[in-house]
DNA sequence: ATCTTTATGGAACACTTGTTATATACAGCA
DNA sequence: TGCTGTATATAACAAGTGTTCCATAAAGAT
């Protein structure tokens, strides 16, 4: 069935199981063989698709973050705080998919101290969104000025409860990470109600 | 030289060698070759202290979590207020020592997602020093409800600022990293005043 | 001085890795 | 139907891996 398949389609194939791998077992757990095996592939098939492994890494740590990234801009919210509050929250790893996708990141980063372009890869992205996050708060009324370190400093939090929550699962449900990351947004002014932020407020019971 | 070598120490160094590598490179750079050539040995050496390679790795993880609670508990300071923003600020990465301690750090987390023996490490050594950031809170003058989850606040942002550092050296020097903890020990109601915070504390302007 | 014990070096082994090359199967086109 | 080009599988290779084994050197004990 060749000359019918979608080679971009099967490169994210490719990257998705070289993330699942990374995600379980570390960069080590992600050899070409068990690469192509976790995608009914073989080698063979792999090379076809991406030259040497680097370039299977950099893509997969790349569609990795542009998952999340296609997560973050894909609801349409009323409010700018709606909207900061909902892509704070993709961040957080409250599933499984959100959990690999933390796991694929802190891998890289554990490669990324030694190899330039993975850590500017890694640093544009953080950059990205912290500049993201930065324009959400500026839409919710604060000073430009002001914004960048309110991003950040949301930012750390978010990473920060990440981080813990990844390895105690058990003593970090999803419950209490939403509630960390509420107070964190109370603590800045932005109103915890469901719903409306600004404008629209029901009076709810 | 042989019998008169302390083989803790030398077990120290191979596991500071192994460090070295893991920083630089991520686990993958730490190969047994390369820990004995960098500790200035040869593998059969290595052998002689370590039965195996994952015996120097799990040696290394907790060594490397020894020195950082070892620097954490070595000044003796005046005020509950003091020690605890001692503590925090040892954890983030603002020399190379400690850049180092989280690169291992890092790379151990990739490794620890489908080892389980990794991982109770790593959540052991987060437990215990949250619990020891609450002890700190309760000598503040917290109360001993609310001091487990400021705590966690409190390490989140510390190692949220650490993630976003560690990458961008440049963005992130040292006094920016020293603000942000500072800003949010203020947050808690910790003064920032050098030298008291509990009683004594004086009208400054 | 001899012997024992330990530290270290070096070589060899079996295995896995990434990579390359080759053969086969099949869709589209003449 | 036959031809072309792509997708895939299989096999092979060189390099690197963890591990094992053995020889040597040297300090302490007898």
């Amino acid at each position: 069935m060749p000359k019918i398949v979608d080679c971009d389609e099967r490169r994210l194939e490719l990257a998705d199981a070289a993330a699942r791998l990374i995600a379980r077992g570390g960069l080590g757990a992600a050899t070409m063989r068990d690469v192509a095996t976790e995608a009914g592939l073989t080698t063979g098939s792999v090379t076809h698709y991406f030259a040497n492994k680097r370039e299977l890494l950099v893509f997969t740590l790349n569609a990795s973050l542009q998952r999340r990234r296609a997560r973050r801009d894909a609801p349409r919210l009323a409010t700018p705080a709606e909207v900061l509050r909902s892509s704070l929250l993709c961040a957080l790893p409250l599933n499984d998919d959100r959990r690999r996708h933390w796991m694929v990141t802190i891998a890289f980063c554990a490669l990324a101290a030694g190899d330039d372009e993975l850590a500017a890869v890694q640093r544009t992205a953080y950059r990205e969104f912290r500049d993201w996050v930065a324009t959400q708060l500026v839409e919710c009324g604060f000073s430009a000025k002001g914004a960048r370190g309110d991003a950040e400093w949301l930012i750390a939090l978010v990473d920060g409860v990440a981080m813990q929550a990844l390895f105690d699962e058990e003593g970090w449900p999803a419950a209490r990470q939403r509630a960390m990351l509420e107070s964190a947004l109370t603590s800045l002014g932005i109103v915890s109600d469901e719903g409306t932020a600004r404008c629209d407020r029901k009076e709810s019971a």
